[in-house]
DNA sequence: GAGATGCGTATATCAACTATACGGACTTAT
DNA sequence: ATAAGTCCGTATAGTTGATATACGCATCTC
């Protein structure tokens, strides 16, 4: 079967499945085949998955059928909320992304979208060769207060759930560092690496954090957070990079002493409080 | 032009732009067509965008030119980053993706996948219809401390950074509450809704948060963090739905008292920080 | 009951794509 | 240096997907 073909068998499958009907209409839309081919479509996908739709005249649509079996694509509520949440953000214009009947939605926090695209483009040439490269870079140091160049060897990606950073020996500092995409103005003069990836031992070596419910929780409650963050017998652990340490601890609210917040709205502490700041000083000092 | 060949090229493009070569292989690898068509299908994008690439007999590779104009897709670093977050959180399997040389990239967080599929549709059709359904919901509160059936009329989505929720009215508390998806375990019963969208006051209206620098940072320091949140002499307004406030000042760190947490991880404070607290306040209050 | 709209199907035609084959340029191994 | 291997490009003939156009049927709206 055609690439095209599949393609549209899929999107057919997905409509049903996520937005509960479908229309010949809706196929010729989205992939500028003609109106009987997309007849043709829908009878293959009924062929080839049989039971899944019904006609509806009253709509004058296939609507999905209660028993529905997936044939084409996978059965993931992620992929289609990583759908959504693309959308929203505004990183899929609207008329590309499968989702027609987009739900009212609403993203906490979107990013600035302020990342120089030649300079992401050059840093990502640079990881996938190995080099080091000159980047002109403002840093938040008060010793630095103006942008300044600096030969850094990257190495890798990292997302905080905000903002995006590469991680990357830093020439100037003799340690690995990271630095926010955004605040990396220009990029110039590839050369020789200065360290490999293999030398970060931040980046390859990771501490568990050990986590558990909120003390002053109820114990009913307990078993709810136990369940929302995939807990057993009360506790679990979370195996982070010592580079990704600060911005994990950060998200769950576990940078200060979690139990002195109030448990409405922190609902997690970390039970190795002592040992998982002993792990972020190390990585703030760079071992 | 057909939709096929159109993706190919955007396919080529994207993969010139980003990953800087491209193969006849790799288009025969993702689309499955023969190798003449993906021999054609570089020439034609040779025509269409003159130029942008020239074939490196070392690599048996085609490999961007200097100078790249885009043509087909769009010149968004947040395309390329929404993908590559994709396929780190694991929405996406790699082979589906288009990012062929994957970078070493890491994500701070990603969340349990824990949502009953079932139950997302079943929501999903609700808020669509704009019906009311009874839901098995397993709540945190201390007098509910087992799941219980209770009658919600959904009628949007929000995303906290980390966790989705559905935005609801409760016939069981007779006002709009949020309802975190992995915690609904089952639905039923669909019925005629409880309220509209329209009278949800705290979705439908909005709050400004005036933001600026926290004070302890240097006037230089001060320049950068305005630099990274967009911010307009020293200030910026962040207007944020009344039913999601309380997402976005956690996650900006703005829940308590910014001005007293260290300036080095707290790098913004509110500036109108009553008026937030007043606003939070109302919102839990449910106005 | 007329008109509009969506479905399905049939035909002939065209264009896209396939399979197979061959020659050329270059790199790498012997 | 020669041979083997790989990837490119191109050519042919044949297949199949997709198009344009047309027609009949069912349902809802006015």
């Amino acid at each position: 079967m055609r690439w095209g073909v599949e393609q549209r068998l899929e999107f057919i499958e997905f409509r049903l499945f996520w937005e509960g009907s479908i229309n010949r209409a809706d196929i010729v839309e989205y992939f500028g085949v003609s109106v009987p081919q997309a007849s043709k479509d829908l009878t293959l996908y009924q062929e080839r998955a049989p039971g899944n739709m019904a006609y509806d005249t009253r709509g004058k649509r296939y609507v999905a059928a209660a028993k529905f079996v997936l044939r084409f694509i996978s059965p993931d509520p992620y992929v289609y909320l990583a759908r959504l949440r693309s959308v929203v953000e505004g990183a899929v214009p609207g008329h590309d992304s499968w989702i027609a009947a987009l739900p009212n939605a609403d993203v906490a926090l979107t990013p600035n979208r302020d990342i120089d695209i030649e300079a992401l483009r050059r840093i990502l040439d640079t990881v996938r060769e190995g080099c080091s490269v000159e980047i002109f870079y403002q840093s938040m140091n008060k010793v630095r207060p103006d942008p300044i160049w600096r030969r850094i060897t990257p190495h890798a990606f990292g997302y905080d759930g905000f903002r995006w950073h590469t991680r990357a020996y830093c020439h100037l500092e003799n340690k690995f560092k990271d630095f926010l995409l955004p605040r990396i103005l220009e990029v110039r003069g590839k050369d020789k690496p200065g360290a490999t990836r293999e030398q970060d031992w931040l980046w390859n070596n990771y501490f568990d954090i050990n986590i558990g419910p909120h003390p002053d929780l109820t114990e009913s409650q307990k078993e709810v957070v136990a369940k929302d963050y995939g807990l057993d017998h009360g506790s679990g652990v979370l195996s982070v990079r010592y580079a990704m340490l600060f911005y994990v601890l950060k998200r769950l609210g576990l940078l200060g002493d979690a139990a002195k917040q109030n448990a409405r709205t922190q609902h997690i502490v970390a039970l190795n409080r002592k040992e998982t700041e002993a792990a972020l000083k190390r990585a703030e000092l760079q071992l």
